[in-house]
DNA sequence: ATTATCTATAGATCTATAGATAATGC
DNA sequence: ATTATCTATAGATCTATAGATAATGC
């Protein structure tokens, strides 16, 4: 049954988003397109309509799931006055980072399976990383250079810890991590 | 044709240490059982004499990797004389850890796609974390505590700059990710 | 008439197993 | 006789496509 154009569209951006969400819960080779359609409430022979490809559909829901996080992080930053490092810290650590629901950083979940992938995927990380490192770089101190230099230390970090709290499975380990981190990034800023 | 008792054995650690490699360069799902046989010199059929299951090796490769990754640490820290950390962290950010040749660290290669893997994966990645920061504890000054706390912290940074390092997929921003986290790690020991 | 979606399936995987083979080791 | 390995295959995926269906929009 044929619907309309709109509503067609509306159908694309929902098969984008849960793709985000699944994909950052069980990895680029743990979702098929069958489940992720299930999931969009379509069925899986209407996929192709709207993507030429898995991949085509994995670069696009990451691009939306990094440029959400930015602009999320751009909000606590600008909404957060002097304090804002502290604040960005913090909202990057939360528990969210590391409960597996599929709405943390896409550079966590999916950041070492990237070079793993197409082409197009890959690209989508670096441009999203970049982005991140332009929001983070205005908090920090010194010239343009080295607030790059520190910004990309920083996101190591913060990524490193988002990393290894999901993959301890370990609540209690993984709330050390994160605390360690944050006292860590605090206790130089 | 069956080979003696010895030769078997030598195998099962031929199709372990083949697997390491393997699961580090194309991860959990992007490799096989029969490519890793076949890459050990052995057939498919034979691999279920050797272990229970694909889970069942991929937790002893990646407990085997990363018992390596943290012996060769030690050594490095052993032989550093009173510049250990110095030399820690250049070793575990040299490019080896990028380059996807399957010989980096587990944790950054495997380590987020861990939590979506069978438990018994997951106990290994908790152990060789612990194992690592063991080994990192030694050069840090300060009580237990703080240690083990700033321990964590810094192998997040590590962990982050390699996974980061890996996603972007350009060698000049890896090797600019991997210089930022040196000098911020060196900039504060 | 066009087209967004659906049903059904081809073709290519992948894990695991069954049964055969042939060399070791009691 | 035992057993490490081999050949062959069952059964369950997964991506992508072909052709049918039915509602939209000229």
């Amino acid at each position: 049954m044929r619907v309309s154009r709109e509503k067609a569209a509306e159908n694309r951006e929902r098969i984008i988003a849960v793709a985000g969400t699944l994909l950052r819960e069980k990895g680029f080779d743990g979702i098929g397109v069958a489940e992720i359609m299930k999931a969009a409430d379509l069925t899986h022979g209407g996929f192709y309509g709207h993507f030429d490809s898995k991949d085509d559909l994995a670069a696009q829901a990451c691009h939306a799931a990094l440029a959400k996080s930015a602009a999320r992080w751009t909000e606590v930053r600008d909404s957060a006055g002097d304090k804002a490092f502290e604040a960005m810290i913090a909202h990057y650590l939360s528990p969210r980072q590391y409960d597996s629901s599929g709405r943390g950083c896409a550079l966590v979940a999916l950041g070492a399976e990237a070079p793993r992938q197409d082409k197009s995927i890959r690209a989508v990380f670096r441009d999203g990383l970049l982005k991140l490192i332009d929001v983070l770089m205005d908090v920090l101190p010194g010239r343009k250079a080295a607030r790059r230099r520190k910004a990309l230390a920083v996101m190591a970090q913060l990524v490193g810890a988002g990393v290894l709290a999901r993959a301890v499975n370990d609540a209690a380990l993984a709330e050390e991590i994160l605390g360690a981190t944050k006292e860590d990034l605090l206790a130089r800023s």
